[in-house]
RNA sequence: GCCGGGAUGGUGGAAUAGGUAGACACGCAAGACUUAAAAUCUUGUGGCCAUCUGGCCGUGCGGGUUCGAUUCCCGCUCCUGGUACCA
């Protein structure tokens, strides 16, 4: 083999790496282990494009280096299958939805293993597979059957909590429940019906039936998620959506929302990842004070952060949308209060949006009584008030609060300070300051204030502290077919989980995939979906888990993917702990990345892990854009010019198949027949040469800017797709696809070949000593490497590999004592061509059971440095001295020298800067 | 609005405990080889001025600190990601 022929390489190393497992990761207690994760991507029709191995690559690269480190790697990868793409195209087609993603992930895996990946493909899980759902199913029955205990600050047994009311009732129980949980004794609970055991239980079970305000989509049958919903239409189909309330099963994240919250600390993520699920989550802490309403029974409920100004209260305002609002009207303002509240409602999102600046409210007649001084004060509507936080209720405190002085000045209402300061400026938060005009309060500091008025409420009975969070509980079902059934059945009207082992509740057939006549979900259509008990036989639950179900703990089913009778082996979870390395999107910042350290915490609280975060280090990679290319037609014609001379004509820009575009330059002939009926095309050119247009758009079939991995691989094999993907730019930076440079890396590799095969391409290494700078040359790639590896900074790796191989060949080296370890630093990055190298070289075994290079700094050791000598901060001359040389020794040095006298024009330097080693600075 | 990230040649990007700006690569130009093209190799390539030695300008804009600023500070502009009145 003469030439570098990288398609013969890449087969023949893959087809080596599949027989002989070389990627088979085992538990090994005597080696330390890493295990590197990227995020599974869910497999869609379109297959996979440049954008995904991005990460895949990078996690890749650093998986080897950690072998070469010595180190166990476990790298795995999967398919995230369950989701709605296939079960669209089930609809259109009537296709079964399992069949399109068993192709689908042919495809990808294919298009995977033509990269080169060093992924142990034995432990390929798919989310889909009843054998992984039944474990998925499973940890839902471990939520159905657990309550959270505030007192043990962990997840129990809902066994023990029953245990409990039959003592005592549920009075001192400390557990997260839901709002509305009534108080019940001992001898009450012992004489509820086991029907109405079950529904209070409810309220106590980390998963659980309630009812829900849910975006319900008619059209497509199905609830869908705020982003899923674009201005009161569904995403996809643009069908209309409206609010509805239904049964749902939730999932309690709120009981985990504090350990969430302080688990951040800990983790190597980057900081707006964190910062972003900090917000997400959105602790507040405060106070919830009741008002009683003037002349009535009702009650309003408010929640603030801001207790110690409640003196300052001169109005409360509710939330247009809650039924308080609509009950304290009082008839002299019924007629404007109701149409406002019906004008509120039919205000879009989007109205709202961009109409921030203007200030609505509108009084409901009724007033409420401040509890602190028995004041009078207004109660408003106002749609600044959002129904879904805290109560849909505030106090507001125009002095100390930006948007009630807005609303306070727009309507005329009291402006009171309580806080000392200057209102000059309009409203101030007066955070720290001396609390005035306010009873008993005044003279107090801010936080004096609220924990004396924290104790008033709680004393009354009308208050008490409190802390809110943002994040909701989490809705879990979805009226869809493809997707995991849950392990519930329904008696009375109230659910029990079936048996563990008749799990897998495995999907049943339907007939179509849509909802019935009725609107129930599609596996209504089922026949027999039933289950039966020595009772009886019951209803199973019809609706399916949402698709962040099996992404939520995947990554402890990659440690035993084949296990039948745990979701994994405690030993092996043991082994394997926290994913060390996980590369993947921002854009599941706060879905999946929230979810999997809930069920990881969950897990971990009954005992089944021993982890509380899966994972340890993230790297966020940047989006690969797309870069689509335009042709320019003179209009009516069909003639196209060249971008240079497009301005001249009547022209219209036409997007073109970036994939008939090289370097930003046309193939004609490739453009023909690409379009047939514009086979007779004439082109109007520059230098010969026919330019595109550019411009960087996301990547889309309809822009035609979609680049396939395996095109890049056909022409230039995996290893420089490997290569070129991480000389692109900064990991973690979005970028648009180009693959302007991508020649230079081909050659790059080229280059490399031919260092080992220095005559008429016969491969030829000497065993004679390596000279100084040919350990030089390597041994600054190897510091380097080990750098860029640190901080995953992979562009400046190719650079420094591109230099030393360019260093090598201008040496003429071909020595075995540079070129063995050369081969193992380029092994992260372009496998195949290391392997065939070191195959070459002599070596029986695989180049990843080699041992990273030690650096050594003895060569890289200078004797001398050229110091720019700089004069007023303008470099002027360059000087080579030997780095023995002291500081004086330097300045003779650089003053003696002719052009630095030159400048110096026989005048004395006014200050002289010497720093060894770097720079002469001289100051006249 | 708020919270992140960013702005460096024709292009992708290097270099920040402050110390020679533009590594590496693409593109472009010239040359060699070739009947020719491709491939390969050599040289040049931030802008302006200059016959040359060389000079001036230059890291989004305006200031500041410093012997010295792409890097630090203050004030802006624009791009980009996230988020949406959270009491």
């Amino acid at each position: 083999m003469a030439e570098y022929n990288f398609r013969e390489i890449e087969q023949k190393w893959q087809q080596i790496w599949k027989e002989k497992g070389t990627f088979k990761a085992a538990v090994d207690p005597k080696r330390p282990k890493f295990y590197s994760l990227d995020m599974f991507p869910y497999p869609s029709g379109a297959g996979l494009h440049v954008g995904h191995p991005l990460g895949y690559i990078a996690s890749d690269i650093i998986s080897r280096f950690k072998l070469l480190k010595g180190f166990n790697v476990l790298h795995p990868m999967g398919y995230d299958s369950f989701g709605l793409p296939a079960e669209q195209y089930a609809i259109q087609t009537g296709q079964h939805p399992a069949l399109t993603t068993e192709q689908n992930i042919s495809r990808y895996t294919e298009q995977l293993k033509n990269i080169g990946f060093a992924f142990d493909w034995d432990r390929e899980v798919r989310t889909s597979d009843p054998a992984y759902y039944k474990w998925t199913q499973w940890i839902f029955m471990q939520l159905f059957s657990s309550y959270y205990d505030l007192e043990a600050n962990k997840a129990l047994p809902i066994s023990s909590l029953v245990a409990r009311f039959e003592q005592e009732g549920n009075a001192r129980v400390k557990a997260v429940c839901d709002e509305d949980t009534p108080a019940f004794t001992a001898a009450q609970w012992k004489a509820f019906s086991t029907n109405e055991q079950q529904q209070l239980l409810l309220h106590y079970r980390l998963t659980f039936l309630a009812e829900t305000t849910v975006n319900w989509c008619g059209a497509l049958g199905t609830v869908l998620s705020n982003d899923e919903v674009k201005d009161g239409f569904s995403e996809r189909g643009g069908h209309p959506v409206e609010r509805k309330k239904m049964m749902q099963w939730s999932m309690r994240i709120t009981a985990y929302a504090d350990r969430l919250l302080k688990g951040l600390d800990q983790l190597a993520w980057s900081e707006p990842i964190k910062e972003m699920q900090r917000n997400w989550i959105g602790k507040s802490i405060g106070a919830e004070v009741v008002f009683a309403v003037k002349g009535s029974n009702q009650k309003i409920q408010v929640f603030t952060t801001r207790v110690d100004t409640i003196y300052g209260v001169t109005y409360l305002a509710l939330a247009p949308e809650s039924d308080l609002a609509a009950e304290l009207i009082t008839d002299a303002q019924r007629a404007t209060a109701e149409a406002y509240i019906q004008q509120a409602k039919n205000r879009s999102e989007r109205d709202r949006m961009s109409d921030v600046k203007t200030i609505s409210g509108a009084f409901t007649g009724a007033y409420a009584i401040n509890p602190f001084n028995g004041e009078e004060i207004p109660v408003w509507i106002a749609d600044y008030v959002l129904a879904g936080y805290g109560t849909g209720a505030v106090m507001a405190v125009p002095a100390h609060d930006e948007r009630d002085y807005n609303f306070a000045t727009h309507f005329g209402l009291e402006i009171r300070q309580v806080i000392e300061g200057s209102m000059e400026n309009g409203s101030f938060p007066g955070k720290g300051g001396i609390v005035i005009n306010s009873g008993n309060l005044t003279g107090l500091t801010m936080k004096e204030a609220m924990t004396q008025s924290i104790a008033f409420l709680e004393e009354q009975g009308i208050g008490r502290g409190k802390v809110q969070y943002r994040m909701r509980d989490a809705i879990f079902t979805r009226q869809r077919y493809w997707g995991e059934p849950l392990p519930v059945y329904f008696k009375d009207g109230l659910p029990y989980l079936i048996e563990e082992k008749d799990l897998p509740l495995v999907l049943p057939e339907v007939d179509k995939y849509l909802p019935t006549e009725d609107g129930a979900p599609p596996l209504g259509r089922a026949k027999d979906w039933t289950y039966t008990t020595e009772t009886g036989t019951y209803p199973l639950e019809l609706s399916t888990m949402p698709g962040w179900a099996g992404s939520s703990w995947y990554f402890f089913r990659y440690m035993d993917p084949s296990n039948t009778h745990s979701f994994a082996d405690k030993d092996k979870t043991d082994y394997w702990g926290a994913v060390d390395l996980y590369i993947g999107g921002s854009e599941h910042a706060t879905g999946h990345l929230l979810y999997s350290r809930f069920w990881t915490k969950f897990l971990y609280d009954i005992g089944a892990v021993s982890i509380d975060e899966p994972f340890q280090k993230m790297i966020n990679q940047g989006m690969i854009q797309g870069r689509s290319n335009f042709v320019y037609r003179i209009k009516g014609s069909n003639t196209f010019v060249s971008l240079g001379l497009k301005d001249t004509y009547d022209t219209s820009a036409m997007h073109v198949d970036v994939n008939i575009v090289h370097n930003d330059q046309l193939n004609l002939e490739k453009f023909k027949a690409w379009r047939p009926d514009l086979a007779n095309a004439e082109f109007i050119l520059e230098d010969g040469k026919y330019h595109c247009g550019a411009e960087v758009e996301k990547m889309s079939k309809s822009k035609y800017n979609v680049v396939n991995p395996d095109d890049i691989i056909e022409r230039y094999g995996a290893d420089t797709l490997r290569l070129y993907e991480m000389f692109l730019g900064p990991l973690e930076q979005f970028k648009p696809w180009n693959t302007n440079g991508i020649d230079g890396v081909y050659k790059f590799l080229r280059k490399l070949w031919n260092l080992y095969h220095p005559q008429n391409g016969a491969f030829t290494v000497s065993d004679l000593p390596a000279s100084k700078e040919e350990l030089k040359a390597l041994h600054k790639a190897i510091k380097k490497m080990e750098e860029d590896m640190a901080n995953f900074s992979f562009n400046t790796s190719v650079s420094s590999f591109m230099i030393c191989v360019n260093e090598l060949t201008s040496l003429g080296c071909n020595k075995r004592e540079v070129l063995e370890p050369l081969a193992i630093l380029i092994s992260p990055y372009a496998p195949h061509i290391a392997e065939e190298l070191w195959a070459l070289l002599g070596h029986g075994e695989s180049i990843t059971k080699a041992r990273f290079p030690a650096f050594q700094e003895a060569h890289l050791v200078e004797s001398n440095f050229e110091y720019p000598v700089m004069i007023n901060g303008k470099l002027r001359a360059k000087l080579d001295l030997p780095l023995t040389l002291t500081v004086p020794e330097i300045e003779k040095a650089a003053l003696a020298d002719a052009q630095v006298q030159k400048w110096l024009e026989d005048k004395a330097p006014k200050k002289v800067i010497i720093v060894p080693g770097k720079i002469v600075n001289l100051v006249v």
